[in-house]
DNA sequence: CTTGACCTTATACCTCGGTACAGGGTGTAG
DNA sequence: CTACACCCTGTACCGAGGTATAAGGTCAAG
């Protein structure tokens, strides 16, 4: 059950390239697995677990470097699990507004579409897409011409 | 009324610096503008307003690229206004996408950091932070399989 | 022994949206 | 005249998250 893999092994698992693999030891994500004596790198079960919660807290849309300062709380008996949490809440803030600023940005482009719409209709006087002309401003300066 | 602003006074009034005007220029965002006789770039009203468009819509999030796009359909008179209507529409699906992810992830992480907080008033009996074990996996130890 | 699949390292390159020089020209004020 | 602020071009660099390539070592099968 404690099986050891190789580099592409854990990689076709994990559906990540060996390149990838070894970009996460280098810049320290990983901890350096285990070697055979002729060099190959045998990833443990508990690697694995780790590649693992990091594969998925990335997929939360944490940033690797996000995730190394976790896994260093985490390592690191000064885990408090507050650390942690403080950062999990900072992120979830970071998300509310991230998703605050694209509903911004559709509610504005969405009815640029239907305007779009309507000026299909009746062909524009003057050869210009109207709707864009919307756009560039309430300032109304020209923006075509 | 019909201006000519030089690099500087153009990057001051729209709040870029002049570096990023050339570098709209090298990758054709914006037209090469009017020189004088010294080679010093003019920026007349409508490459202004070219501007002012470019930057409004880049504040919607499009890419530079996608912009440069809809510029190029605008420049050249195949411009059926359809084209843009398309891509905006795209776009807005695109960001519905986004929104949808980003909200996916919030409501994954959020309960997260209440689980954090519940574990923080019992103190964790193995030293680590339960709520991120949590994380790792329904799946327990190989995550992989 | 040779071939081929796999592993290793180091280094370079990619996108995106710029920013930061370096090394020179211009234009105006004193 | 010299300063000095501004402008020009060209090139290199940043961060993020890798990908690609070169040049070599290892190992099992035939």
């Amino acid at each position: 059950m404690n099986s050891l893999l190789r580099t592409g092994e854990v990689a076709q698992k994990l559906g990540l390239s060996s390149q990838t693999l070894y970009f996460y030891e280098r810049i320290g994500l990983i901890p350096p697995p285990q070697r055979s004596p002729s060099g190959y790198r045998l990833f443990s079960d508990r690697d694995m677990a780790r590649l693992g919660f990091i594969l998925r807290i990335k997929a939360l849309g944490l940033s690797l470097e996000e995730i190394k300062e976790i896994l260093t709380l985490y390592d690191g008996e000064s885990l408090t699990c507050q650390a942690i949490q403080a950062r999990l809440e900072h992120k979830v803030q970071d998300l509310d507004q991230k998703i605050r600023q694209l509903q911004a940005l559709r509610d504005e482009l969405a009815p640029l579409v239907q305007q779009c719409e309507r000026y299909l209709n009746q062909p524009t006087p003057d050869g210009e897409c109207a709707a864009l002309r919307d756009i560039t401003g309430g300032g109304a300066s020209d923006c075509g011409e």
